[in-house]
DNA sequence: TTCTTCATGTAACCAGTTACATGATTCG
DNA sequence: CGAATCATGTAACTGGTTACATGAAGAA
């Protein structure tokens, strides 16, 4: 498991609470890591149990209450140890391409409609990561430097989304014919 | 969940048994969809229980009995039913992206050698993939154009992988620096 | 003799999804 | 007046992993 895992990443650098870290996974993991709230908040629980984390409620005026959970010692250790250790290959699942293997049970066109719908939305995510790349490519010194790596995950993103692109293009020209 | 519909692809155009399913997602999905046998046989028990597909014990001499499946109209029907229906987006969990993000907690040295220990994987993986496309260009006619489909998802993995290794390249420069 | 292939499964556990559930504030 | 945001969770279910379990044939 390693929720558990991409949750301490993002604690390590500040203290949160589940409705924090829902909207961190989604600015800044959110293209190679997806979590539920429902996932992140039984995952703190359980981590607060084991120990990994501490809580401490933040009373708030107007607002619902906030738990706010922070790296312990115990924490950082796991997670060193974790950033140690070799992580197995990604595991991928893709049901287009189950679905594209299997498409001569469908007509051309039902299965291009389908990859189009898709297409649309790889665009789409390219639009956004392209812009963030914008916005980082204009940073200086210190700052830039700070976010290298998570930069990198970002050209993960991009240079994934254009090959998605690039093969779509082939798998039209094939459907169209 | 689409391991079922997974299996009924391959079920559709063969019968077969777990043993021979387990092979088949190897050699014809492995590079999309990735099945364990505990998977595989449990699954196939429940879609028997189903209805999808119905079962015949194969005795043999020196070799233990095989159950070899077959799909039933059921199945057919519910396979086409999946098959109409559009596919949510995959979705990506990928740790080596969040070991990245966290990877000012490490040494460049330990971070580089993980990539290079992936990227040696992904190398592997996209020549055995260039060798079935070499195999799929020396094909003609009718045999060519019964591959067409299940090529297509070879080329993804091809795209694929050869984005993962360009971004490798960012990621070493980086990490040598 | 050891490894690989053939061929099947169970059980316990861990991870993830879907549905259900509440309730205030702020913006248009 | 309705939608979005803030903020939290539980329960039931489905899907997937790890460990355990067996046993023969054939190749190196």
């Amino acid at each position: 498991m390693s929720l558990k895992h991409a949750i301490m990443v993002l604690l390590e650098t500040e203290a949160g609470s589940g409705y924090d870290l829902l909207k961190r996974f989604k600015q800044r993991l959110g293209f190679f890591w997806q979590a539920s709230h429902q996932q992140i908040y039984q995952q703190l629980k359980v981590m607060h149990q084991a120990g990994l984390i501490n809580c401490q409620l933040d009373i708030q005026q107007g607002k619902p209450d906030r738990k706010v959970y922070a790296m312990t010692e115990a924490g950082h250790e796991e997670l060193l140890a974790w950033l140690h250790k070799a992580c197995k290959p990604q595991k991928i699942n893709d049901s287009l391409l189950v679905k594209l293997y299997g498409g001569h049970l469908l007509d051309k066109s039902t299965l291009l409609a389908e990859v189009r719908q898709h297409k649309s939305q790889h665009e789409k995510a390219l639009l956004i990561m392209r812009d963030i790349e914008q916005q980082y490519a204009q940073l200086q010194g210190a700052e830039r430097d700070n976010l290298a790596l998570p930069f990198l995950t970002l050209r993960r993103g991009i240079l994934g989304e254009q090959a998605w692109l690039a093969w779509a293009e082939e798998v039209e020209m094939f459907l169209m014919e």
